[in-house]
RNA sequence: GGGCGCGUAGCUCAGCGGGAGAGCACUCGCUUCACACGCGAGGGGUCGCUGGUUCGAUCCCAGCCGCGCCCA
């Protein structure tokens, strides 16, 4: 064995060991309680981020932890499909070579998604297995799969025949670069500089008029009326009477409504159904025509007359200009507000009326409220909790179509009547008028449709194969906040719809880890930390104990200062074995004969307890900086060194080696190469760790948890101050071969009594409060009185 | 506009009602036969600010300042 260990070669061997030896393949027919953990599917065409890291690295210790303790474990890979995401790229590439998706025609661009993702898909699958992540790669399963599209389309069928989907035309958010809608939570919105302007609508009584205030003064064109709010004292003598849109010179109405903000502009509001959310749900109350002036591709369109063709900044530069011939343009003033964005290119958001499919949420949604509600599902932290009830409480029909070519095809079919037929496979008439001319829905259904079955879909449903049976419900989802409505929410209510059961009891929101500077992570902008910089140098096992080490906050920074925490841990762990090996084989068991042989195993079994305490409440930071304390401190600096004048002795071996195997279970979960490395290394080796049983409660050693305490003490104040206090028995024999005292042992007397006295006074001072004595917990006097006779008792042992 | 999180040692972060902690960095001492990616010791903090509650506040409450995120 080396002086240091190096990760390079010795996690790769084990990878492929464990995967070869099918340790981390799931067996339906294997006995054991089942543990199944879905990971996220990522992107088929994405890479391995740092987040993957920290989110693998919390998944796959639960699933290595559960494994040992003898579950059956599923931990699930997949690729999602990522429809406008995968589009976008596309679309990014054909655009250097000067053609567009459009331009391939609908086979040439599924001919070229088969040609692209063999050639950029699957990488993040090897990634995975580079940290060491127990996924059951056999699995892997892709949303566009046959069986898993059959059971999207089984899904989509069965809302249909249950009245929760429907075509409408109605207002969406349309990206005119990728020309498709989006659903509201694919939209961004960002504060931009814009300009308002104020404009007067002449009342068409000649009367006077009404001001208007608009950042975008080209959907003056499809203005149908002016709103204001019922209890607006400035304007209430002219509801019901008529005003003339500047330009376009139409004669619409003047109404009442109480979604007008009085406060925005003059608080007259210029109502445009067509080009507007709030506007198009005003109209439809008051059965306003949802005129259009904006085309698919964000131009003015026909409707705009002599503007047709134009860019809306060239519109709206027009109308102004009309206006200002006619002293109808009061003032322009700057204006910063929201705008939606394209998720995806970035591009804004224009909001369009046309038909699309949608899923009616309200009924869907309340059996997921409840489940969350009534504690069958639950979330880490728990005020997530909140987001996600707070959403699902509010939350709005769901836009699920999408003018795409890369994704799940609706299975709608007209005929030239119109009819439509909804059918699992493709029908050969028209369900109504039996028409044999039929054509399928082009549009593609939103990815989340898709991903939404993925805990069940993934096991073969609608099937009842051995999986499903065997796998669903699953036990735990571990995701980013982003990620609570687009897929948690969804796969809550698609799992309860479909088969009556939550899909998962736990929902694990991990941190969003920021770049060292504080900033968010972002590849595009080039402030990422590339995950190969820190695997490729520290090692899988360092990497996954750093980043687990700052899982309790928010948003922690990518810290290389954690990593390289980790990477000392390994290579102490190493030097331990190293130590205990080269002293002489022996074949491991607990044979304790010494106060500090039966404390490291009661220290051990003490932190074999905390740890899985952690684990259950997904307390991963602390779970790490126990093992490293339990590995520096306990084990290497008092125990090991107690032991090593005694090395020579057969039973110390033995124990010491018994007590090597336990800390090794402990810290497989987390830095799993390290320790099944040098677990094979160990005398009589009859399995791999990454099965070995879990430790056993130990308890016939739990009284010796404190047996170090007089050693320590006395060892303490010696190395301080050279003081060596009056000792005997294990404690004197335990500080001989920790400390190896000098000669004299007299030291700073004086300096250590004046320090203890200072503790003294402390204690002393605050037992002389006669409020504290009366007021505090007893416990807590008690707690001061029992530290005040230890510092008297360490004075009186100085002597 | 609504909601959430965070401001603790030079850095990254724990602690969240009774003596301010860890790792890294820094200083000093150790080529001690597992490990110098080590061992031992040490310096370093008005615990963002202002009030309040309490015998006692980094911790609870209110307000403010500063960062960040989500939703509309």
């Amino acid at each position: 064995m080396d002086t240091l260990y190096t990760p390079q070669g010795v996690e790769q061997r084990w990878q492929q060991t464990w995967e070869e030896e099918g340790l981390y393949a799931a067996d339906p027919d294997a006995p054991g309680e089942a543990y199944v953990v879905m990971h996220p599917p990522p992107n088929i065409s994405g890479s391995l981020t740092i987040g993957h890291c920290l989110q693998l690295s919390l998944e796959d210790t639960l699933v290595r932890y559960h494994r040992m303790r003898g579950r059956n474990t599923l931990f699930q890979p997949g690729y999602d499909h990522a429809g406008i995401s995968t589009w976008a790229s596309i679309g990014r590439t054909l655009a250097k070579e000067g053609k567009s998706q459009r331009d391939l025609g609908r086979d040439g661009f599924d001919a070229y998604v088969q040609e692209w993702l063999e050639r950029y898909g699957g990488t993040i699958m090897s990634q995975f297995r580079q940290l060491g992540a127990s996924l059951d790669y056999g699995r892997t399963r892709f949303t566009m799969d046959p069986d898993y599209y059959a059971a999207v389309i089984r899904w989509f069928v069965h809302l249909y025949e249950r009245g929760f989907i429907y075509r409408a035309n109605r207002i969406v958010n349309w990206c005119p670069k990728d020309r498709t809608a989006l659903s509201d939570l694919e939209v961004e919105h960002e504060d931009e500089d814009d300009a308002l302007s104020y404009i007067r609508y002449p009342l068409a009584d000649g009367s006077g008029h009404v001001t208007i205030a608009t950042v975008r003064p080209a959907t003056i064109l499809a203005d149908v009326a002016v709103a204001v709010h019922p209890s607006d004292e400035r304007y209430r003598d002219i509801v019901g009477k008529e005003v003339v849109v500047p330009f376009v010179e139409r004669h619409v109405p003047v109404i009442a409504d109480e979604r007008v903000e009085r406060e925005f502009g003059t608080g007259a509001l210029k109502v445009t159904p067509g080009h507007d959310p709030t506007d198009f749900e005003i109209g439809r109350d008051h059965e306003l025509s949802e005129l259009t002036v904006i085309g698919p591709d964000g131009l003015m369109n026909d409707a705009a007359g002599e503007l047709a063709g134009m860019t809306q900044e060239d519109a709206g530069r027009r109308v102004l200009d009309w206006a200002a011939e006619r002293g109808q343009l009061d003032k322009r003033e700057s204006y910063r507000h929201s705008v939606g964005h394209c998720e995806r290119c970035h591009t804004r958001i224009e909001p369009l009326v046309v038909p699309q499919w949608w899923v009616a949420m309200e009924e869907l949604a309340a059996p997921a409220i409840a489940a969350v509600k009534e504690g069958r599902v639950h979330f880490t932290p728990e005020r997530f909790a909140r987001v996600y009830l707070d959403w699902m409480e509010n939350v709005r029909d769901w836009c699920i179509s999408r003018q795409i070519w890369w994704g799940h095809r609706i299975p709608v079919w007209y005929c030239p009547d119109g009819h439509v037929t909804v059918a699992e496979t493709e029908p050969t008439a028209c369900a109504e008028c039996g028409s044999a001319e039929l054509r399928q829905e082009e549009d593609v259904l939103d990815t989340w449709f898709s991903s939404a079955l993925y805990p069940f879909a993934t096991l073969g449903w609608p099937e009842e194969t051995p999986e499903l049976k065997r796998y669903y419900p699953g036990h735990l989802v571990a995701t980013a906040r982003e990620i609570i409505f687009l897929w948690i929410a969804r796969m809550i209510f698609s799992g309860l719809e479909l088969t009556g059961e939550e899909p998962y009891a736990d929902v694990l929101i991990h941190s969003t880890l920021l770049n060292p500077e504080g900033k968010r992570m972002s590849r595009t902008m080039g402030t990422g930390i590339d995950p190969e910089d820190v695997l490729e140098p520290y090692g899988a096992d360092a990497t996954r104990y750093g980043l687990l080490k700052v899982t309790s906050s928010q948003d922690p920074r990518f810290s290389y200062g954690t990593i390289e925490e980790g990477r000392k841990l390994a290579n102490k762990l190493w030097n331990a074995s190293r130590l205990l090996l080269m002293a002489g084989a022996v074949e491991p068991e607990a044979r304790p004969s010494s106060v500090e042989e039966r404390w490291i195993l009661a220290r051990i079994d003490a932190t074999r307890a905390e740890l899985e305490d952690d684990l259950a409440r997904f307390d991963f930071a602390h779970g790490v900086e126990r093992l490293y304390h339990l590995t520096f401190d306990d084990f290497c600096d008092w125990y090991l060194e107690s032991i090593k004048p005694r090395l020579g002795e057969e039973d110390v071996r033995a124990t010491a080696l018994a007590a090597l195997e336990r800390l090794l279970k402990l810290l497989h979960p987390v830095m799993p190469h390290v320790t099944e490395e040098i677990w094979t290394q160990l005398p009589a080796r009859a399995s791999r760790l990454i099965v070995a049983p879990w430790p056993e409660a130990q308890a016939e050693f739990a009284a010796d948890v404190h047996a170090l305490d007089e050693a320590q003490t006395a060892a303490r104040i010696y190395r301080r101050s050279g003081v060596r206090i009056k000792i005997e028995g294990d404690s004197l024999r335990i500080f001989e071969a920790v400390v190896r005292p000098a000669a004299d042992g007299q030291g700073d007397i004086e300096a250590e009594r004046a320090r203890l006295q200072k503790e003294i006074d402390r204690a002393e001072r605050m037992l002389a409060n006669e409020k504290f004595v009366a007021n505090a917990d007893p416990a807590a006097v008690e707690a001061e009185r029992e530290k005040l006779a230890q510092y008297l008792a360490e004075r009186d042992a100085l002597g």
